[in-house]
DNA sequence: AAACCGGGGGC
DNA sequence: GCCCCAGGTTT
């Protein structure tokens, strides 16, 4: 890293007129102010992936039903992912009760300000930890996410594949060397505050920067260049037939719904019975697909018979796509699924009573919407 | 190092 | 359609 071509001057230039632009230009977010340790890190496991835009409102939602890590660790499972439905990759929360939990028991219920201690919890990482200690305690650690990497990576003309664990290391050296005395919890949320809005992916706001002067991907027009990123593989397809199973007589209006297993994937959430199909083809035939989708589901004690298409979805994962067909079913032994592990009856009354992924969740609503208008 | 783990918004 | 988002864990 060629950061050596940058004298102290600039290095202090950076630091100073980034927080002195900070203290101007904040944003007033729900996180900021209360200083509560327990609420900064509820707010950074949200925001691992996700945009403030989309945290708020499930911030506010959680911290008022968890207003204190006691709250939370007593909480029943099920309610604290109620909590998350719908701002994905769930063992986030998971990991928060566990790694909150532990807090309680082992550190009288206060976040530990050791980088060894909060380091070992669950679902806390180089940049999580970082952002806990200086924002929290104020203590001059760096926490490097993706704004700081491209940030930095603009600034001081770094060329590393950020893709890379060994550039968040070198950054993570670099980020904490530019901590000004005292000021570490203003300065990293700086940091991500302007690549959040000025130094952004596409278009940065060059001219508005309070950096710009001594940047020196803008002194050569190489802003949009940076960071440099290698692409990710792209997501396999798969093919997936779900059976939407009518009930009848005391079940008249609902559907059987089935939980997903404790790990993996959607982790305990609830779905549509349904199973993968080996391509393409047996996927878009009626006759076929219902006959695979017919003798799998009665492998597992649910005797179907498949009626009609329905319904047509996709979701797309990091990783993955499913293409979601669903068929109309009934059972032909309902009687016997009354006590089936996993399986659930479920109407409108019960819906919100259980946690859905969104593919579902669209799927379920959009059934009961045309079935009982 | 690569794979796994959600969902949404910007352009 | 592609890329990114206040990343972490597992293999």
């Amino acid at each position: 890293m060629s950061v050596q071509a940058y004298d102290d001057n600039n290095r202090r230039y950076f630091s100073t007129e980034l927080l002195k632009w900070y203290q101007r230009e904040q944003r007033d977010l729900p996180w900021r102010g209360s200083g509560d340790p327990y609420h900064i890190w509820v707010s950074e496991i949200m925001l691992q992936q996700t945009r403030v835009d989309t945290v708020i409102p499930y911030f506010n939602r959680f911290i008022e039903r968890f207003p204190t890590l006691r709250h939370l660790a007593e909480a029943p499972e099920e309610d604290v992912l109620k909590h998350w439905e719908g701002l994905g990759y769930y063992s986030r929360a998971r990991n928060l009760q566990s790694a909150v939990r532990e807090v309680v028991a082992e550190y009288g219920a206060k976040v530990p300000d050791q980088k060894k201690q909060i380091s070992s919890l669950k679902g806390v990482g180089p940049y999580t930890a970082g952002a806990i200690l200086s924002i929290a305690y104020n203590q001059a650690e760096p926490a490097v996410d993706g704004n700081v990497m491209r940030v930095l990576s603009r600034y001081f003309l770094i060329e590393d594949d950020i893709a890379r664990p060994a550039t968040r290391v070198s950054m993570e050296s670099l980020g904490q060397s530019l901590i000004p005395e005292g000021e570490a919890a203003s300065f990293n949320q700086a940091l991500m505050e302007l690549g959040a809005l000025v130094c952004t992916p596409k278009s940065p706001s060059c001219n508005t920067c309070p950096v710009g002067q001594h940047c020196a991907a803008k002194w050569e027009s190489r802003e949009r260049e940076l960071p440099i990123k290698s692409k990710a593989k792209q997501p396999k397809r798969v093919y997936r037939l779900a059976a939407l199973i009518e009930g009848t007589g005391e079940h008249e209006g609902q559907v059987l719904v089935r939980q997903r297993p404790n790990t993996g994937l959607l982790a305990k959430m609830w779905e549509l019975p349904h199973v993968e199909v080996a391509n393409e083809e047996v996927w878009d035939s009626l006759a076929e697909g219902g006959q695979w989708l017919e003798s799998e589901l009665n492998d597992q004690g649910v005797a179907i018979q498949v009626t009609r298409h329905m319904n047509e979805a996709q979701h797309i994962f990091t990783h993955l796509i499913w293409q979601v067909k669903v068929v109309g079913a009934v059972a032909t032994n309902e009687h016997q699924l009354e006590n089936l592990e996993g399986y659930a009856w479920v109407g409108p009354d019960q819906f919100e009573n259980f946690v859905w992924p969104n593919i579902f969740r669209k799927l379920l609503t959009d059934y009961f919407k045309t079935a009982n208008p």
